[in-house]
DNA sequence: AGATGATAG
DNA sequence: AACTATCATCT
């Protein structure tokens, strides 16, 4: 440990290069310097529920499907409100626990869903509905794209070293109410700007060279919880460039989460670290509303604390067999193992991989996607169903379900649409069945439901389909038929499938909204983009007024104006950013630079190890009952102890 | 390309 | 306990 240095001293120099700083610029997933930021919003569909109800943060709320909780509200947990109980529990422990169903979809209800009164006693005619927070986590997202977008670029007129270089934070979604972003970029942009010295005089000058030291003692984290040191270290050290840049990667995503909280009203809970394992694990330490920084000089101490069992992957079977193999779930006891102790257990890739993940490497990117894959609509059956027209009935919800779905995701509007259809079905085993999606037609809920359909008679035609308890429809492989240059051809596309869409859904039938439905405000057309959003739910995320009603107006899709609709819209095929004909040459330029860093990185990337290939799990005990037995997390089934490795 | 599993939230 | 989603792996 070094001593306190109450000064800056201008002689000493970083542990770090110039080339582990240039890593942050090119997106290499093995600088040090490397901040990736994990964002968990706080008991999700119950701050959806608190939002569109309206209720003060203090009151405690669940949110109920048939009779049991999916969510609970902090405001609800010290009563002892949890998942894990039934909705009568619940009503005991806290008296005054608001219940909120999800909203349902109804069976001859013209595939809408709504917020019904009565939906927790409907299970054998209502369907879930998740639509209500789909959505809203596409304003959550959007919010936050907005938030790092503009993120140190309004308070100083900062003119940029390179202004063609855009360097903006890549954004995953990692599930409905979770993301990941490589902060890195935009970390960059501010240490250049606000350390000077940072810069590489000229072209030629070693990038192996060390950087100067930064030039503070010390750092404030503000509101933000800071994970302990390792042993070996000292908060009387000074900080260093892994420091300075989550300091900086911790103003930016409070920043984004902030915005959340400012424009839509919803806290969330944020892990900052080197890579996503660390992220991940620090979003969940410090909950409701905190974030969490995983220093560098910190990471073997937190690591430690964890059973490997949670971390991402290791949460199943492979986490069960590693446990089995060397009798611990604990991480400092993994830590103890050689890796060459390791490799005579596991297949080689595994055992690297695990050796590095509990040591704190992962170089897992972050996946710049937004865009949803596959897009599944299911329901358990409590008494079995019996008859194809059963079945029927609930293909045409999801049918609707679906096609509600491809329309609010924007599907249309991308010309992105699902090539394959597939049908899941479950009497003793799960079987499934897909066919394409003609690509000849455009898609519409009866295309759906006529394919689903056939696919149900080959289901039945292959025998033993009843009784069924489960029975789902799915669509996936989208593909993005984009092109620039056919804006013309996108736009007639475009315009017939918005009239398919007005025409072709069930009949919009009769008396309106069930029951509760907000009231229908309808204007707002084209202003998806940067408008106030005053109304959080309701309106702007049913079926019946929606996504559609947003974009492309349907009611009056005859009137649709290519130049109004934002027709000139480019995607690049290589990433899937979304921009507008004059923009494109620039993006262009951006990936060609990209590509010429990348060399670079793949020197840094030759070591990292695969993640774990599921060679495994195969070979005994073919399948077999789901063996839910004997309570607890799933413990392995005697056949399965034998690890497939060997 | 189609069917099935593993994992996770 | 549902219900979604994604990825990998076998055929």
């Amino acid at each position: 440990m070094s001593e306190h240095t109450e000064s800056y001293d201008p002689l000493k120099v970083s542990r770090f290069t110039y080339r582990q700083l240039q890593g942050l610029r090119q997106g290499s997933t093995a600088t040090p310097l490397r901040v990736i930021a994990h964002i968990d919003l706080d008991a999700f569909y119950a701050q959806c529920e608190m939002v569109r109800l309206g209720t003060p943060r203090e009151t405690p709320l669940a949110v109920r499907q048939w009779d049991s909780l999916i969510a609970i509200n902090y405001a609800a947990r010290p009563f002892g409100v949890s998942r894990l109980i039934n909705v009568a529990e619940a009503r005991k422990l806290c008296p005054d626990l608001v219940l909120q169903h999800v909203a349902t979809f109804r069976e001859g209800e013209g595939g809408r869903w709504a917020y019904r009164d009565d939906s927790f006693r409907s299970i054998s005619t209502d369907k879930v509905s998740l639509d209500p927070y789909r959505a809203q986590s596409r304003k959550i997202l959007q919010t936050m794209k907005e938030a790092l977008a503009t993120w140190g670029t309004d308070d100083t007129e900062v003119e940029s070293h390179n202004p063609k270089q855009d360097l903006s934070a890549v954004l995953e979604k990692a599930s409905i109410d979770e993301v990941f972003i490589d902060l890195s970029p935009l970390i960059y942009r501010a240490l250049l700007q606000r350390y000077p010295e940072l810069q590489m005089e000229t072209q030629d000058e070693n990038r192996d060279a060390q950087l100067p030291i930064p030039p503070i003692t010390a750092l404030q984290w503000d509101t933000d919880c800071l994970v302990d040191l390792d042993q070996h270290e000292t908060e009387e050290d000074d900080p260093d460039w892994d420091d300075v840049v989550m300091l900086i990667g911790s103003e930016i995503v409070r920043s984004v989460r902030n915005a959340v909280w400012e424009k839509l009203s919803y806290t969330c809970s944020a892990g900052l670290g080197r890579n996503k394992m660390i992220a991940k694990l620090g979003s969940a330490c410090n909950k409701p509303n905190l974030q969490t920084v995983v220093r560098n000089r910190g990471v073997q101490n937190f690591l430690n604390g964890y059973k490997f069992t949670q971390i991402r992957m290791l949460g199943g079977k492979l986490g069960d067999q590693i446990t089995a193999a060397f009798g611990t779930e604990k991480v400092s006891e993994l830590l103890n193992v050689p890796l060459e102790h390791l490799r005579t257990k596991l297949a080689d890739d595994t055992a690297s991989w695990l050796y590095g993940i509990i040591r704190g490497d992962d170089r897992t990117e972050v996946n710049p996607r937004t865009q949803i894959k596959s897009m599944l609509s299911a329901k358990s059956f409590r008494p079995s169903i019996n008859s194809v027209d059963q079945a029927e009935k609930w293909l045409r919800i999801f049918a609707a379900d679906i096609y509600g779905r491809l329309v609010e995701d924007g599907v249309l509007e991308n010309r992105r649409r699902p090539k394959v259809i597939t049908i899941h079905h479950r009497t003793a085993q799960f079987r499934s069945r897909q066919i394409p999606i003609p690509g000849s037609s455009a898609i519409d809920e009866n295309l759906l439901y006529d394919l689903a359909s056939t696919l149900l008679r080959q289901v039945v035609a292959d025998g033993k389909a009843w009784p069924c308890s489960n029975l789902s429809l799915s669509v996936s492989s989208f593909e993005d038929g984009v092109s620039n240059n056919k804006a013309i051809e996108g736009f007639l596309i475009r315009g017939d499938q918005a009239k398919a869409l007005n025409h072709s859904s069930r009949p919009r039938d009769t008396d309106d909204s069930p029951s509760e439905q907000a009231s229908t405000e309808k204007r707002r057309k084209l202003d998806r983009e940067g408008s106030k959003i005053k109304n959080f739910f309701g309106n702007s995320s049913h079926p019946e007024d929606t996504g559609a009603d947003e974009r492309d107006s349907p009611q009056e899709p005859a009137e649709m104006d290519p130049k109004l609709s934002g027709i000139p819209q480019f995607v690049c095929p290589r990433c899937s950013k979304s921009m507008i004909e004059y923009e494109k040459e620039e993006h262009d330029d951006w990936h060609f630079a990209k590509d010429l860093a990348s060399q670079d990185r793949e020197e840094a990337k030759a070591s990292q190890p695969p993640p774990p290939t599921k060679s495994n799990a195969r070979g005994t005990s073919a399948r077999g009952r789901s063996g839910r037995g004997g309570g607890g997390r799933g413990k392995p089934e005697k056949g399965q102890m034998r690890l497939a490795f060997q």
